[in-house]
Parts: C-alpha cells; sequence; structure tokens
DNA sequence: ATTAGTGCTTGCAAAATGCAATAACAAATA
DNA sequence: TATTTGTTATTGCATTTTGCAAGCACTAAT
C-alpha cells in the first residue's frame, strides 16, 4: 500500500476500500456469487472497466481477494475471497441492514429480511456458506 | 442527493458515505466526542477545510448529523448525530474491528479490545451512551 | 479462418481531492 | 474604539481520480 494517514484502524480500513466501488466487487463476490471480471462488469451500477481493473488489483494486492486460472476455462481469471475477504461480511452485513432500513426505494429481499429478523443468525449463516466453498 | 446508481441498499449507502472521509467524522463525533467544525480539522488525517465543508454539508442534507447553533458560543456550530447518524455505530465498530485486526500498526485501544471480546455488548454499550447525550 | 468471449489498456474529458491563502463574522481583549 | 483571536467558510489552482468510449491481445469455439 502507498501510506496510511493515521494508524486509526477505521481509517485504514478506509484507505483501502473507502470508495465508491470496492465494497460493490465485495458484495458481488459474496453474495451474489459472481467470479469473473465480465460478471462483475455486468452488475447494475456499471462500473468502468479501468476502475474495476484498479480495484481489483488493489485488492488482490490487499490480499482480499485471490485471481486464478479457471480450472474449466483457461483463458478466464476467477476472484475468490481470502479469509480477509470474507471478514468483511459483517461489515457488508450492517452496510446493507443501513441503507435498507433509510431508503425507501431499496426493498429488502431474502438476505435484507433475514437479517432485519436476525442479524447475528444472517452473518453466522453466510460465514458457513463462504468457507465452505 | 443527486442520483442513486441503483435500489442495491449496499449501493445507496456507498452513494452517501463511499469516501474516504465521511465515516471518519462520524467517527470523531461517535467516538470522540468532537463537535465542532474546528475539532473535526484537528484530527491527524488532516482534512482539508473544502471537503470537510462539503462532507458535512452532505452528512446535514442526508440527516446524518444536525447542525446547531452552539448555546454556549453563538459564532460556533455544533454537530451532532441523528438518529440515523446513531445506526452507524454497527457500521463503524465492524469497520474498526476488521481494521485492528488486519493492522499490525493499528493497536487496539480500549473500544477496541472491548469489541474483539464482546463486540455485541460494545455495540450495546455504545448506542446507549448515545442516545443518551 | 472467422467469430465470440475474456481480460485489459489507452486517451481524453469531467469531477473530486489536496493545498494554501484568505474572507466573513463574532467574541474577547487592549 | 481598535485590535486580536476564534470559528466557519470560500476561492484559486494544481493534482489525482473517475467516467466514458474505443480498441487491443489472447483464447476458445465454430
Amino acid at each position: 500500500m502507498e501510506k496510511t494517514r493515521s494508524d486509526c484502524p477505521i481509517s485504514c480500513s478506509l484507505d483501502v476500500f473507502g470508495d465508491k466501488w470496492s465494497l460493490l466487487i465485495i458484495r458481488d463476490i459474496m453474495l451474489r456469487g459472481k467470479l469473473s471480471y465480465s460478471e462483475f462488469l455486468q452488475s447494475e451500477e456499471k462500473i468502468a472497466t479501468n476502475i474495476l481493473v484498479n480495484r481489483l488489483s488493489v485488492l488482490e494486492a490487499e490480499q482480499i481477494v485471490s485471481k486464478k486460472v479457471s480450472p474449466t476455462n483457461k483463458s478466464k481469471f476467477i476472484y475468490s475471497l481470502t479469509e480477509k475477504g470474507i471478514d468483511l461480511l459483517p461489515i457488508i452485513i450492517e452496510i446493507m441492514d443501513w441503507g435498507a432500513k433509510y431508503n425507501a426505494n431499496c426493498p429488502r429481499r431474502e438476505l435484507g429480511k433475514k437479517i432485519k429478523k436476525d442479524k447475528a443468525g444472517a452473518i453466522k449463516e453466510y460465514y458457513e456458506k463462504l468457507r465452505n466453498q
């Protein structure tokens, strides 16, 4: 990494993923089963290719995602979460919960409803799901 | 607000605070008892004045913070968290926990240790503290 | 041999950020 | 009253990041 602004853990975290795109890529991998560059590009927020390349490389450098050649298609790369990346789950869940609570236009779907009913249970469930893949 | 990128609650949340500075201002109010423009300026990350003004106005427009004239000094403004702002607590806590876990140079202080030992308890405790002020 | 899929680069315009200086205003002080 | 200090905010300018469109390199499939 370049340089940190301070030794505050919040500041250090934001140095890594404090932007409008990084956590959306994490969301795609974590909650939507997306694995590849072209799948990330298709998300409804329409990330630009140069931003996507840049964020993936930062996330890889920070060891939040790992990049491997696809076993089924040698010209394709597969991105997956590392342990450090999986540990972003509670942050993602809390941001989702807050967003759903305060945006009338953000309907809670399956996971959103589960979070509202039993947040700790939802986190636990998804942790297990993520660790076993 | 301008326009949202999608109706995903994570995306909508990041539309509001997905940058390197907004959550640091929230941190200052929430965990460090800072109240005023000049106190925010003093934080070790050294936010620029134009960014600070801009973020405070966005946070106020989003009803995350409220701005009032100081009762003790009529030429001073006091910023405080609204209910919506207080609800950012779990996000702040999770980001702090992740940052402390994965940055060797980010020592856990009081709150950090409390989070590691009993995260749910720490959140509950700070919720009560924030609601009663 | 051509076409389609996949990941990535480049160029350029627009927007955001960083930095330094300074303004507007109120309160305190000389 | 005049001056200084404290507080919030603006401005100008350089730098960096982002957004967008086009295209490149390579592999796989037809």
